[in-house]
DNA sequence: AGCCTAACCTGAACGCCGTTCAACTGACCA
DNA sequence: TGGTCAGTTGAACGGCGTTCAGGTTAGGCT
C-alpha cells in the first residue's frame, strides 16, 4: 500500500484522538501505516509540521455553519467560541495541540480572524478588536488546555483532584464578553 | 562535590532561565554539575517533579511586598497579575514551564489562591470568584505563553511573523476586570 | 507494449532522551 | 572504631526525531 498525504493525516489524527498527543511518534504512525518512520518525512518535513497539519484538521472537523449571521455580535462570538472549544474538546490533547500551533504562529488563524471581524464590525478600533479576540481566545484556550489535561491526570491517578473544582466555561466566557460589552457601547455611543 | 536539592533547583532553574526548556535534560544537568545523570534522581523522582520545582523558584524570584492591602480590589488584583506575568516573563519559557505545571496540578496555587480571595473579599460569591480567578489566570498564562513563544520563534527565524502584532496585555486585562467589576457591583448591589 | 519520471518507500545509522539499578564513596555520629 | 546513610557511579534499556543513499512501483507518454 502506498499512501498521500492526507492518508498520514489521518491516521495522525487518529493518533492523536484517541491516544493523545504522547502517542503521536514518527515511528508509532509509521507502524501504524505499515511502513518505515523515514518514509513520513515523505510527506511533511518534520513531527512538528504534521502537528501543524494535525491542529487544522482538529478545526476543520469541527466546522459548523454559522446561523447568526447579522445578528447580535455576542450571538456570533458565542457561535465561534462554541465551535472551536467543542472541536479542541472532541480530540485528547486537542487543546494542547491546538494552542500550541496557534503559539508558534505554524497555523490556527481561522477563529481569532473571525473573531476579530465579528468585534470590528460590532464597532470597535482595530486595537481593540485586536485586544478582544486575542484575550477571548486566551481564556477558550485555557480553560480547555486545563479541562483537559486535568481529566487526563485524574484518570490516569497521577493526582488528586477534583474534577468539579473546574469552573463552568460558560460563566467565564460571559465575564470576557461583558468587559467587551461596555467597550463596544462607549465605542458606538462616541 | 556533593550536593543537595536546592543546588540542583537553582542549577535547573538557571537552565531553563538561560537556555529554555528544552535545554533542561537529566544528562545536560547532570553535566553542568559535574555528576551523572543518575544522581539527579537522588533529588528528584523525575523530571516531572523537578519542572514542577521549577515552576514553584520562578515563582518564588519573582515575589514582591503587597502595597495595596485594603484599597480598591481593582489594584490587588493588578498587584498580583503584574507580579505572575512579571516573574514568567523573568524566565525563558517561564509561561510554559508555570502554565503546564498549574493545569497538572503539581503546585502553582498560590497566585490562584490569591486571586480567588481577593475576589470573594471584594463580594463575589465562591463560585463567581473561582470563574473570576481562573478567567484572569488563562489571561495570563496565554497572553504570557504567547508572547514569549513569539519572541523565540521570530529570534530562531522559524516564523515571518511581527512582534508589534501582539495586543498590548494590559488593555486585555482591563478587559476582564470590567467584566468582573459588574459582576461585583451587582454583588454588592443585592 | 515499452519506457521514464516522479512519487513513495526501505533499512540502517546517528545522537539524543528519561529512567533503572546494583554497587561504591565518604562524611558524620555513637 | 564501626555503622549509617546521603550522595554518586557507570552501564544498560528502550524509546525518540531525523538523515541519507539507494530501491521500488504507479501512471502517463510515445
Amino acid at each position: 500500500m502506498r499512501y498521500h498525504r492526507d492518508d498520514v493525516l489521518a491516521h495522525a489524527h487518529q493518533l492523536v484522538a484517541t491516544y493523545g498527543l504522547g502517542a503521536l511518534t514518527m515511528r508509532r504512525l509509521g507502524a501504524e501505516l505499515g511502513v518505515q518512520p523515514s518514509a513520513i518525512y515523505h510527506h511533511f518535513a518534520n513531527k512538528q509540521t504534521l502537528l501543524a497539519a494535525v491542529a487544522e484538521e482538529i478545526l476543520r472537523r469541527g466546522q459548523r455553519p454559522r446561523t447568526a449571521d447579522d445578528a447580535d455580535w455576542t450571538g456570533r462570538v458565542h457561535e465561534v467560541c462554541a465551535e472551536l472549544r467543542d472541536a479542541m474538546l472532541a480530540c485528547t490533547d486537542g487543546a494542547d495541540v491546538v494552542a500550541t500551533v496557534w503559539a508558534f504562529g505554524m497555523g490556527v488563524q481561522g477563529p481569532p480572524l473571525e473573531l476579530e471581524a465579528i468585534l470590528r464590525a460590532a464597532g470597535l478600533d482595530d486595537d481593540l478588536a485586536l485586544v478582544g479576540s486575542r484575550t477571548l481566545l486566551h481564556y477558550i484556550f485555557g480553560h480547555a488546555f486545563e479541562e483537559q489535561t486535568a481529566i487526563q491526570a485524574i484518570s490516569a491517578g497521577a493526582v488528586e483532584r477534583e474534577l468539579d473544582s473546574l469552573p463552568d466555561f460558560w460563566t467565564g466566557l460571559e465575564v470576557v464578553v461583558d468587559g467587551l460589552r461596555s467597550r463596544v457601547e462607549a465605542a458606538v455611543r462616541a
